[in-house]
DNA sequence: CAGCTTCCATGATATAGATCAATTCTGTGT
DNA sequence: ACACAGAATTGATCTATATCATGGAAGCTG
């Protein structure tokens, strides 16, 4: 049975609507029958369940065909950081390619169906596939990018732009799925944003109220609209007149 | 002519006392050989001179023999964001590979000797050599994993937690390649540090005027000595009995 | 459905660090 | 050696956000 709006139930690689995303789009269709013999599709996760924890070893990275992961890594003394929030059509995992163990935590913020691409097949395949290497280190160096944006906001921003960027950046990234970019549910709670954004659950709580009370958004606890996009966006890219 | 604390100056990677951080252990003479076709060691780099622009197309990474990188990414506003400080022993350049230019700008500290790995050629040569790319990736790894660090410590950490850690972090960095942990120079000024950390100059400065005055550390402008290196550490690590 | 827990919103207050300002020190180039 | 622009330090004040505190709504569980 197929989602009314979105189409994410292939039964293999060919036919799914995401693999642009996590394969190169030049791979042949006799290559893709080679890797499709190495992707697993798993049983759904469920809310809150973990798809690896920290100190784990690394396996596999993992595709997201439709629901909402969140990963973080726990310091010594037990607190948590919230290092990325992932979409359908992202890839996570490749925090664990270091040491062959996982630095960070994953855990399904709602129910979540995921490819499961494990590594040591995959580096057998790529061997010939140079392509598919290429590939996958351009999707790291995607993680490294988005890391250092995030680094740039949490150096560099008030309380709203990060939570304004937050929301522009959900927006763009459902919008490549073709999914409403103005009207979407957040998958995770003002605490994750906050952890995020290195922002208290207040300031977060704080900041949609002001966001609504200036027409920018309209919220219904997690439900949200995007009712000023080019206002939120201005706020997202530095409303300061430095 | 060789320097006297660090032989650096090998005119190839099988005398380069660094290779065993560019290149994986595991290589071959023969391997070693033929990769060794691909690496040009540059020209030293002098003070301020960049190696590319935020912008530029990518071709390479380089591998740090001497000396010290920051490397920057400048907003629309056009007020930048240091992302990261790179000693000997260390690559940068990664951020290019995504979309085929760099995001960020790279300059130089000091005088800087570097080893350029032209990525074209790079990966001619690791079609042969799975092992190479691997090593690549471990890389790559890394750079996510050190990026993710900097995030919780700009998320969560107060002013002199965030100077503890970036100071902590050299003396490792710099012990790794077998240079003093406690005696050191600081290759970047105050605002450099300021900017990487999320701070204000004013702010970096007193928190180095307190350290001194906790005689956690001994300090002539940029010449620093560690001579309480637990007690830093611990300042790192989360002070607060949370 | 009652009771419990978690999440969210909002107000009052406190504070770390920003901002503004002034001074000294340093390094660079002429 | 001198002059000048930039780097660093230190002080006084201000402010954004944390912290503390409370109440209500929503979601689970038995």
């Amino acid at each position: 049975m197929r989602s009314p709006t979105l189409n994410i139930q292939a039964n293999n690689c060919h036919n799914c609507r995401m693999s642009t995303l996590c394969l190169p789009l030049t791979l042949d269709v006799g290559s893709l029958d080679r890797l499709e013999t190495v992707i697993e599709r798993g049983r759904p996760v469920h809310k809150q369940q973990f798809i690896f924890h920290a100190g784990d070893p690394f396996q596999s990275v993992y595709a997201i065909r439709s629901g909402a992961i969140k990963s973080y890594c726990t310091s010594e003394d037990g607190s948590e950081q919230v290092t990325g929030f992932y979409l359908p059509g992202e890839i996570f995992g490749w925090d664990g390619i270091d040491n062959n163990n996982h630095k960070n935590t994953a855990v399904a913020l709602e129910t979540t169906a995921l490819c499961e691409i494990p590594f040591n097949r995959f580096e057998e395949v790529s061997r010939t596939m140079p392509i598919l290497q290429q590939h996958f280190m351009r999707l790291m160096a995607k993680e490294i990018t988005s890391d250092q944006e995030l680094i740039t906001l949490l150096a560099k921003s008030s309380a709203e732009e990060r939570v304004a960027s937050l929301l522009i950046s959900l927006s763009n990234r459902l919008k490549r799925q073709h999914l409403s970019a103005t009207r979407f549910r957040l998958p995770m709670s003002r605490a994750d944003i906050g952890n995020y954004l290195g922002l208290t659950v207040e300031t977060v709580s704080r900041v949609f109220s002001r966001f609504q009370s200036f027409d920018l958004i309209l919220c219904d606890k997690k439900e949200i609209e995007i009712t000023n996009l080019p206002g939120l966006s201005s706020l997202a890219h530095k409303p300061k007149i430095t």
